[in-house]
DNA sequence: TTGAAAGCGCTAACAC
DNA sequence: GTGTTAGCGCTTTCAA
């Protein structure tokens, strides 16, 4: 029970009488170790307090039994979710996490990759930083054949996995409910169409008009940060324009929230004047009036997936090389905020 | 720009014709290194895509740089915005962190709590889970001298530091605030009174009640999860009640925004019929009808400040036995859902 | 079934 | 300014 000074499996050793060795392979519970050695041994490690110590064993392991995690932001719903599931994982098959932020910028993310390559992690988990363009500082990870896995925010790469959603798929099914109520003019707000969810987003967007026979007018597509401010922002924009929307298809859920609340409070009504749609599911999208029409989102499960296949492959069970990309089921939820009253909702789920 | 092999300080040695000894020297800007010296090394390292070993460090320097973080849900806004904070200034003083969640159980808190200790943490932050009532899986790091920070949920130990903010006064603002709106049935929902942080809100509670001549009323006091679902649940609670409250304060906004909804849906006015007031400034509280009064949480902040002061005492620059306590600034702000129109809100901040 | 010994890569006390 | 040397605590051949 002493705990002044570190006990090692020398101090085991020395207090049983036998060597080092027999201790180690005792309490990894080496076959070829007698029973009653071990349980002496083992016995004696919980009486003097030993604990195993992490780095010896990782120095000499070349193993270090943590998962590195970049994200550009903690604080959000989907980021703070996903990585909720990576820990339940993680910690359930005896990894640990440890965890940066690029903070959205390039220069930011090279550096905690670096980090995490010094640290040594066994695998990597990432979404992009949103001004990343280039992926250089990840070759070191596929040239030591280092597993990355990429999630939500991807870069299509043969040496890593990809974990997503189908966003092309789910923001068309938005836009085509949109056509649907009767909205033609329908704005669409992207973050930076470098990024795939954002491209794929837009893309479905674009492709519903051109199904719908609705022409796409370059003034009706806004890039910005897809905050809270740039919600506020695109809300005043939106009361400039002398020729309205009658629909905003928003790339995220506070977005789309804070710029409804603008909108509102300007005397429009939602859905009657302009509707709105937003995408992630975010609680807020509950709590907005009217409630927003969104894309749930399983942010939880897209962590849980990314960990889980990461942590396969590392243990030989799974090979990110035989799978490249995993698309998680996601589908859209429609709600008050874009019902035009048509009675036209396509037999989608109505929540 | 070989990657096949790990280059060591050693390759780099041989390579240099130098000792390893000069070659870590100058890898850490020894001062009594030569200029030229280090400049070759570093240049060499470079080419020869040379990796510091931090296990190999650390298990020389009996130091981790490594910190661990244990909160009891990762996906709340609150602590996503609080890890966000000790993210940046970890990571600004070159700490990694190691994070995982109890999720609201002290049995994982427990395990947690040991796996961080056999990680040999340099420190740790922790927030308790939502049953913990005993504190003996800390006395490991108590023993040893590592120090532990507890920041929002805490215990209260002369060996470790606490960050928290003053609940007590925040919640004892709202009630006062409350009843001056003219409210006299003010409900109060808590959590697990067990937790400073709701045992101090409630204090607040009861004591701006008397202050003010109100009785305290046992109905009117309820304990719940806190949860999106407990908001509900309790919506439904209420529209029960015979004699219903006139005001609500609820200790965190999320229960409180679902609350709302379910209110209001049920045709009732607020703050007409029932004023509501909230804790945290969660962003759901400036989007749910009425914005909700609640108490501006510095959970950023608090996150940076714990992270702060744990590496301040690493490095010995402050110390946590000479400080035992610190409370951040955070106050009330009033918004809609406690107005009642009688145009008397005390100076109090309007958002 | 166990032990001896080498070495993972790095740092730091001590020399010179 | 630089080199020598001795570990940090563990795992793992190889040998017995």
């Amino acid at each position: 029970m002493k705990e002044d000074k570190e006990i090692t499996i020398y101090d085991l050793a020395k207090h049983l009488k036998i060597s080092a060795a027999t201790v180690s392979r005792s309490l990894k519970d080496h076959p070829g170790i007698s029973k009653s050695t071990k349980k002496k041994v083992q016995e004696a490690a919980k009486e003097m307090g030993y604990r195993s110590n992490n780095f010896a064993r990782n120095l000499r392991k070349q193993k270090t039994n943590t998962i590195g995690v970049i994200v550009p932001k903690l604080n959000s719903y989907f980021v703070s979710s996903a990585i909720a599931g990576m820990e339940k994982i993680a910690n359930e098959n005896g990894y640990n996490l440890i965890i940066s932020q690029s903070l959205e910028s390039v220069k930011k993310e090279i550096a905690n990759t670096i980090t995490m390559f010094n640290s040594r992690v066994d695998g990597l988990l990432v979404s992009l930083a949103y001004d990343t363009e280039n992926m250089e500082h990840f070759d070191v990870f596929f040239d030591k054949n280092i597993p990355v896995v990429f999630f939500d925010r991807v870069y299509e790469d043969s040496r890593s996995l990809n974990v997503i959603i189908d966003n092309y798929r789910n923001a068309y099914d938005i836009t085509k409910h949109l056509v649907d109520e009767g909205c033609q003019r329908i704005m669409h707000i992207a973050g930076n169409l470098t990024r795939n969810v954002y491209a794929e987003r837009c893309r479905g967007y674009k492709d519903a008009l051109r199904d719908a026979g609705v022409e796409f007018q370059d003034e009706l597509l806004i890039v910005n940060e897809l905050s809270e401010e740039a919600g506020k922002e695109l809300g005043k924009k939106i009361l400039q324009m002398q020729n309205k929307p009658d629909a905003v298809f928003v790339a995220n859920d506070v977005c789309a929230a804070n710029c409804m609340q603008i909108i509102k409070t300007a005397g429009y009504s939602i859905p009657g004047d302009i509707a709105f749609a937003g995408f992630n599911n975010d609680p807020i999208s509950k709590i907005v009036e009217p409630h927003l029409t969104t894309v749930n989102y399983p942010c939880y499960e897209m962590g849980e997936m990314a960990m889980r296949n990461l942590i396969d492959h590392l243990t030989g069970d799974g090979s990110i090389s035989t799978t490249n990309k995993i698309i998680l089921r996601s589908e859209i939820v429609v709600r008050a905020s874009s019902l035009k009253g048509k009675g036209n909702n396509q037999g989608l789920h109505i929540a």
